[in-house]
DNA sequence: CGCCATTTTGAAGGTTTTCAATGTCAGTGG
DNA sequence: CCACTGACATTGAAAACCTTCAAAATGGCG
């Protein structure tokens, strides 16, 4: 009986990493079989509704998740309140870290996520006899690097227009929508997109209006936008 | 002859390391006595002057480096021209990643520097017997990204008051200058300061300018400067 | 001393923000 | 079914901040 159980969990936790639709693209498709089943053993899969937070800035770090479905907010706050998102994360996307005590900022669900957690302590400890985990993690961390680079550039040298082309032409990358006039649903609400972009609600609204009157993009409702003229969009950003 | 020949560069590389003055806190830092042979073998360390270039964007990503003096500035560059500083970085810290295919970046000298460089290649070869150079990689890689989050925040929602401060708290925490009125000298040029904040050198000479009327800071020649009030900089910022 | 690069300062202009009001839309309850 | 509500988005007008353009001042160095 408890052989059959001990048996069934395992067998549970192969067919979740299986089955798991980031397999190929998360930090653990490195490991091998026998990795993937030690590694699968550790992992805890939560799901978030909307707007909840995953992980808030000060408190201990104890676990880092992979995104298996939907988008994560990374943020920053000033005393005052003031906003920056830092990055969001998609689906593949490492959350977290394994060397920081505690973690920098915070971390929100954007409409329902599924994420896969391990701890830090056991990650490091599966490390020692698997310590190829740290060139995947290496990997996935240098990709975060880089994206926050490109973002700083964006930040201090781009004008609003050319952040909100920027913003569009990210969003239609990240959704693999490869037509000519890509259609992709927009995740941000208004206040997001500005605070993404370090811009106020407004002047992201206006922007939308005129790459709207300008025939640019179309937008539908559920925030479905169509890119209608991509090069020049590209040309802007 | 041959023999003692060999010795001889054994002994000069294992000495080169010893007296390394960035040995403790430098990437190769965890490495052991033995690791730490083979890794130096592997080392060349060259000497850039003032404004030298040392990645170029798009290049071949063949060498990364750990800075053992100077400063350098990563940067990137739009179509136009606008530049924007994305790091500055100091003794111990890596320059360049073991990932990507290509540099995706500029890399200058901001005076006189000395790098230790490592063949990527090289680095992932030695990884095989010595994984743990890919932790050490991780825990550099991962500051870098905590500073430019860290930079996106100022970037995006602070003002050019509050960018100035942080760029001063910035260079005294780097400078180790622990006073009540720390002082240092500022290594960028007002044009570089202005493109590390995101701002025109118009708007970092008047807020410069600001702070020294309201004797929150001083400035005495060569570029040296003195927080006078360290506890309203860290207010403003 | 004079040259050149760099920095500072002034005045005008523009982009983005701020403040305020209006508009839209989905959900709720009369 | 439609009015009401609240969250979110858009639009307008004025103000603020930063930039741009221009000129003067400073400072290092031959």
């Amino acid at each position: 009986m408890n052989q059959y159980n001990n048996h069934f969990i395992e067998s549970l936790n192969l067919d979740k990493c299986n089955s798991c639709p980031v397999s190929t693209i998360s930090f653990c498709t490195i490991l091998d079989e026998h990795g993937l089943e030690e590694f699968s053993a550790m992992s805890t899969t939560k799901i978030y509704s909307d707007s909840e937070l995953i992980f808030t800035e000060g408190k201990v770090n104890q676990y880092v998740g992979s995104i298996i479905e939907g988008i994560v907010k990374i943020y920053k706050l000033l005393d005052d309140g003031r906003q920056q998102i830092v990055s969001l994360a998609f689906p593949g996307d490492l959350l977290g870290n394994i060397i920081d005590p505690e973690y920098s900022y915070f971390a929100e669900a954007i409409g329902q996520c599924k994420i896969c957690f391990y701890q830090v302590s056991r990650i490091n400890n599966f490390a020692e006899s698997n310590p190829l985990i740290y060139r995947s993690i290496l990997t996935k961390t240098n990709e975060q690097l880089s994206d926050a680079r490109d973002w700083l550039l964006l930040l201090g040298r781009k004008s609003a227009k050319e952040k909100i082309a920027s913003f569009l032409l990210l969003l239609a990358d990240r959704n693999n929508a490869k037509s000519t006039q890509p259609r992709f649903k927009i995740p941000l609400k208004r206040q997001e997109i500005a605070d993404f972009l370090g811009l106020t609600i407004e002047t992201v609204s206006r922007n939308f209006s005129n790459f709207k009157n300008q025939q640019i993009i179309r937008e539908q409702v559920g925030h479905m936008v169509t890119i209608v003229d991509f090069n020049l969009l590209k040309s802007i950003s």
